[in-house]
DNA sequence: CGCATGGTTGAGCGGGCTCAAGGTGAGTGG
DNA sequence: CCACTCACCTTGAGCCCGCTCAACCATGCG
């Protein structure tokens, strides 16, 4: 089950800027159920900060199970400026956020990838200050802030474990502003993979080295606020070095040693070495 | 009362690397009190979320008073890589977090102004992820984990309102990867101007378009990811415009209309318009 | 005074951008 | 089956913004 098997009618939204999801639809509306619900990636994420028990899982996998939707194109989650209603989170495939100058230049902020949970303010905030955009493959889970708040009294340590990710995203963003301001092309290339492959690897997506990746080069140059062309050129460079393949939306890095190397990478950022005590707001 | 009239042992601190504060030593400590504890510019910066009641100001005033300390000189309040055991919050002065590299190269990922929320995230990570320094002039509460846990039991609104603080500092965050991903150098200068004005309106520290500002041209050029010279330059030439006037640490927006132009700034994403619904967890 | 910190200015260069064109593969319809 | 389209990748030539390195000035403080 590489790809969703449910393929629903959000499939049929086209790239219009103005089409919204998680919008004006009632939650009680028929979805497709998951036949069984799996254990989440989401679930994996939380256990690197406090591991969840067993009723805990299901009663998270059973909330994400409620509001499913696969994409096969492009498809706007949500638009900058407008409300959100739902919170989502990444089941499978990824999505990018970004903002759009007026001017047309675009900088992607931030990736989620399967078992994130694509920003929690985007519920606090009256209106989102940037735009998510499924990518090809996504599958995405919503939750309403009705089951959010049951959720919040049932099983209060899924809710603290939300809040962990919220906060481990922002390191990511703090990574980001060095890596867009401080690294050259290079290493600023290899430190986005290197992060990637990472992320990907702490919820069981990397493979001998391997991943799936659906995004295209401008997506990577515009992440590292680079042209698309240097960013061709970069990944060029590096894959003329023998550090890394990529074809076919599937990277594979063969030395990840000198590629973390050449970035600088080192994955304490991330959070995901050793959990924290957790006695916060307990 | 324009500078601390209070100064403790903090003061002879020195820059040194490994000096940290809130660190090993009790709460019960005998730090000097308040004699009044004024509403805390915290509290105006919450009323933009959700406006608090009045007892519920007393009980932040409070909680705020319990332990502060007044430097006079860049001083390191949490080192780079060390665990955190207080939340910090601004009463005066600026701070500012830094991550640096290997090589020495710095990247200021965020100021924190008066009433500003040193980083919410920093309870949860078992490491800190970077290092955030109290500029001269600065006054710092700190809160104990029991003292938010009470708090958060006693007044969760107000605990709420820290949350969306967070996320409203997260939203800065991404601005700033625009800022340095996609301005260029008198845009970026322009617009980190134009962010940092209006958030010291939102206090009531902007008077006749007039405010502090006890940062360095070179501090101001790390946080746009620009060379000290470079940054001078672009200083310059918004000076010979007639937008600003900067001098002893005092900056002067003469044209903020133009300035907010040329840096293609809107306030939208600082959230402070509107408040959100919060209608979360409740 | 002497030193430190921060601000100012100049000369030269190089990394990444701009603009433009061509290549490649998958999907589509005749 | 080919031709067409579209999205994406690739490559080249030239240039400019912001960096590097270096020196000098201004201020304040012991």
């Amino acid at each position: 089950m590489l790809l969703g098997a449910t393929v629903d009618a959000a499939d049929r939204i086209s790239r219009m800027p103005s089409q919204v999801m998680f919008r004006e639809q009632p939650s009680d509306a028929p979805y497709p159920m998951d036949v069984e619900t799996p254990d989440p990636l989401l679930a994996r994420k939380l256990d690197y900060h406090q591991p969840l028990s067993r009723p805990e899982r299901e009663v998270l996998a059973k909330a994400l199970s409620l509001d499913v939707r696969t994409v096969q194109r492009r498809t706007i989650l949500l638009e900058q400026g407008v409300a959100a209603t739902k919170l989502a989170i990444m089941l499978e495939g990824w999505a990018c956020r970004q903002k759009t100058l007026p001017d047309g230049r675009r900088q992607i902020v931030a990736f989620y990838l399967p078992g994130d949970v694509c920003d929690f303010g985007v519920l606090m905030a009256s209106a989102i200050d940037s735009t998510i955009e499924l990518l090809p493959g996504a599958r995405v889970a919503g939750i309403s802030r009705d089951a959010l708040g049951m959720l919040n009294r049932g099983q209060p340590r899924i809710t603290r474990g939300l809040w962990w990710e919220s906060q481990a995203a922002a390191a990511i963003q703090r990574e980001w502003m060095i890596n867009i301001g401080q690294r050259g092309a290079r290493a600023r290339i290899a430190h986005l993979l290197c992060e990637i492959v990472t992320r990907l690897d702490a919820v069981g997506l990397l493979k001998d080295g391997r991943c799936a990746l659906p995004i295209t080069q401008a997506d990577l140059g515009e992440a590292c606020a680079m042209t698309t062309a240097h960013t061709n050129r970069t990944l060029r460079q590096l894959r003329d070095e023998g550090l890394i393949t990529l074809r076919n939306e599937c990277l594979e890095v063969h030395d990840m040693t000198t590629l973390a190397t050449i970035a600088g990478f080192s994955s304490a950022y991330l959070q995901l070495t050793s959990p924290g005590d957790g006695i916060f707001l307990g």
